[in-house]
DNA sequence: ATTAGGG
DNA sequence: CCCTAAT
């Protein structure tokens, strides 16, 4: 009997060497009848949803009304805006946080984490397998202990190129820099109704601790990656990498050759590192604007969602477990999600905070605005030319999605993964705003620019703006009939474009200003990237109120597919930072909406950062936004083609069809994984799924004739041992359950 | 995460 | 290839 799944690969030499105790294919083990399950349910949660959404959102107005510290409410923008920030909450001070003790400690674990089991080892040997190598460097470069899982990490700092990372972040630090990333809990509260708000929120925190001298240059291009490069990346980035595929093969992500084992969890993992990034999504109040929303489709599709608040706590708990246990074997997103995919990220304040690292926990942030009180002490610091930073916090756009009733839970999630996983596709671009603007001269010392003065340090603020994509991912549903939730159709057409999107103004981001003054502030070749709080023409939908809109709705007739490609912010942007000398560009004066609240001494400058994340996804695809829907979606694929709604066809060889054959012929038919390890190991997008399928239709194309055959057509010699490894196995099979069941007839 | 099967 | 149910 076999103890452990242990493919036997058998002798080389081909033989029909057949695994000494096959296991019956399941479907003799297990013949059910497959029985569809009806969606009434989903349907009917859906429309008790819309119900449920509009009482919570009168409710909630009514009490929300109680806690607006804020003030300007009146626009419902610059309170969501708050709203956002408590995401997640990076803190940058001073180097005395930073612990190397859980760097070294983080080897240790990564090196176990890397190590593979026996029965890998196994596998391997029989399969003539090597052993990873990636294990020294790996370790090496993986030193926060927070970071991530050893493997992606690994992957990244090994051999992602430095420049995939620095274009999203270009302000990499240096070796001087020493970081920590720590992510704290909140402690549950009691959800009253001025609370509702943040409580919505996801009260995980992360301090990020970094330390750097002032003369450091914004732009200094790290040559290494530091601890404090590595936890950036990895928390920024994490989504990108994740859909990013490896080094080679395109459409998957596993780090061929480096982990083989890994590797192949990994190519089916996007699928399911989605399943549980939506999961926390919605568990994390990522749809804080619409809070109801979650609540009620946790409460009422108990399926995969759970109640929104107990939720939290479990989600919370959940998360925490894995970063006091860094070491199991997890993916990147339920461990890190700290920054990267929850905190996600885009509009951040920052605020230097002269006081003592992280002991400021989360009590300040609590309620999510920036937490830390930041005084221009840092004075103290100065001595030593050192300047502290701390980033208060920074907030995930809204993301708005709309569904139709028919739509199951299964695609909501998924909606909502590509909707973020476009956001993030390309990281996250970092900004600095100094007094409210935006210092442009990455070059620059701190020193020179003045935040090395504290009197400075206050009005220092961050953008963190998607890297690419610009514009919103629009996805569309093909029987997605109108949804009721939203009856706005122009709504629904809209493109999200990033105000600096074929802007003359280099600096529209900044320019774009925050609600409070609406779209005055955008400049003229910006106009199209209107507010939609004020764009006339965007009717508030049902959600306007509820803020679930997104804010910055561009009209979709300016926006060209060409347009859209010469959209990246980055190019741009980073062209007209050199033109202009201007080490700081104005923004928008009233970018420096100080929260009232004294505690939060956090800025939130550039709060129109965040709308460049919003994401309304297109009912339909009708009308006169159709065509360009549709064009901006395949722009998307051809960009993304995770979010592709199907992979790209990718015919089988001869050559992969005969190691399938091989493989099966050793193997059998019934154990794809193994067929897959075995065979295409390094063939990242051929999933065992892939395989399975492939000796499906080969077994059918063998039993056809040669003129019914479509396609490249197959050697017939393989189809030959196509036809008789499936008879062989066929008959095994039989056999197998002959043994089983005395009474049935053995053929051979 | 895998496997089996239908689409 | 996709999607799902069942493991």
């Amino acid at each position: 009997m076999l103890l452990k799944r242990k493919p036997d690969y058998g002798p080389k030499t081909f033989a029909y060497h057949f695994p000494s105790m096959p296991r019956a294919p399941r479907s003799i083990r297990r013949r059910s009848s497959v029985t569809k399950t009806v969606k009434d349910s989903q349907i009917c949660a859906f429309e008790i949803l819309a119900t449920v959404a509009g009482k919570l959102l009168l409710e909630r107005e009514s009490c929300s009304s109680s806690n607006v510290t804020l003030g300007n409410d009146q626009l419902g923008y610059v309170k969501d805006a708050a709203e956002h920030e408590q995401l997640v909450e990076v803190r940058i001070v001073g180097k005395d946080c930073f612990n190397q003790e859980k760097c070294r400690e983080s080897h240790e674990y990564n090196e176990k984490d890397l190590s593979y089991d026996e029965v890998d080892k196994d596998m391997e040997q029989a399969c003539g397998m090597s052993k990873p190598t990636l294990l020294e460097d790996g370790t090496k470069l993986v030193s926060c202990s927070h970071c991530s899982s050893p493997e992606k990490p690994s992957r990244k700092l090994d051999r992602g190129s430095p420049t995939s990372y620095g274009k999203s972040f270009n302000s990499r630090v240096h070796n001087e820099i020493e970081a920590q990333l720590e992510v704290e809990k909140e402690t549950a509260r009691n959800l009253v109704c001025e609370d509702m708000v943040r409580s919505c929120i996801l009260e995980d925190q992360v301090d990020l601790c970094i330390k750097y001298p002032s003369t450091i240059s914004s732009d200094c291009s790290a040559d290494e990656p530091t601890c404090t490069d590595l936890s950036l990346r990895n928390s920024f980035f994490r989504s990108r990498n994740d859909v990013n595929l490896g080094c080679r093969d395109d459409d998957d992500d596993k780090f061929s050759g480096c982990n083989p084992h890994s590797a192949n969890i990994k190519a089916i993992g996007p699928k399911h590192c989605m399943d549980r990034k939506i999961k926390r999504l919605l568990s994390a109040k990522y749809w804080k604007a619409a809070p109801k929303l979650q609540e009620f489709e946790l409460c009422n599709t108990d399926g995969e969602l759970k109640h929104v608040y107990p939720k939290r706590k479990t989600s919370y708990q959940r998360e925490r477990s894995h970063l006091e246990t860094p070491f199991k074997k997890r993916t990147l997103f339920d461990q890190s999600p700290v920054v990267s995919y929850d905190g996600g990220s885009n509009a951040e304040s920052i605020s230097n905070s002269p006081e003592k690292e992280k002991n400021e926990d989360n009590s300040g942030s609590a309620n999510g605005v920036s937490s830390s009180v930041v005084g221009p002490q840092a004075s103290s610091d100065t001595r030593d030319s050192h300047v502290k930073f701390r980033i208060e916090s920074f907030s995930i756009p809204e993301v708005l999605i709309e569904l139709p009733e028919t739509a199951t839970i299964n695609t909501l999630k998924k909606m909502v993964m590509e909707a973020v996983t476009f956001i993030l596709e390309d990281g996250l671009n970092v900004g600095v705003v100094l007094q409210g603007k935006k210092v442009r001269d990455d070059k620059k010392t701190l020193l020179q620019t003045g935040i090395a003065c504290h009197e400075n340090l206050d009005q220092l603020g961050f953008i963190l703006e998607p890297n690419s994509s610009q514009v919103s991912l629009s996805i569309q549903h093909e029987d997605s009939p109108s949804s009721p939730l939203f009856d706005s159709p122009q709504l629904l057409t809209r493109f999200l474009v990033n105000p600096v999107i074929g802007a003359e103004t280099p600096d529209v981001l900044q320019d774009s200003d925050p609600p409070v003054n609406g779209t005055e502030k955008l400049v003229e070749s910006n106009h199209e990237a209107s507010l939609s709080i004020h764009d006339g023409d965007s009717p508030p939908a049902p959600y306007d109120s509820s803020q679930l809109l997104t804010r910055c709705l561009v009209n979709p007739d300016t926006i060209t597919p060409d347009a859209l490609r010469d959209s990246d912010p980055h190019v741009n942007s980073s062209e007209k930072h050199v033109e202009s000398n201007h080490e700081v560009v104005p923004a928008c004066a009233n970018t420096t909406l100080e929260p009232k609240t004294t505690h939060s001494k956090a800025l939130v400058p550039i709060l129109e950062s965040v709308k460049v994340l919003a994401v309304v996804p297109v009912n339909q695809n009708t009308g006169r936004y159709g065509n360009q829907n549709s064009g901006q979606y395949e722009l998307a694929q051809r960009r993304r083609p995770e979010l592709a709604k199907r992979r790209i066809r990718r015919p089988f060889s001869v050559t992969e069809v005969e190691a399938l054959v091989q493989a099966v012929e050793k193997l059998g038919p019934g154990r794809w994984r193994d067929v897959k390890i075995c065979a295409f190991d390094n063939a990242n997008h051929r999933t065992y799924v892939d395989l399975k399928d492939k000796w499906k239709t080969l077994v059918h194309t063998a039993q056809i004739s040669p003129q019914q055959r479509r396609g490249k057509p197959v050697p017939q010699e393989l189809l030959d041992r196509v036809l008789r490894a499936h008879a062989y196995w066929t008959q095994h099979q039989a056999r197998q359950q002959g043994k089983r069941q005395p009474g049935s007839s053995k053929i051979v």
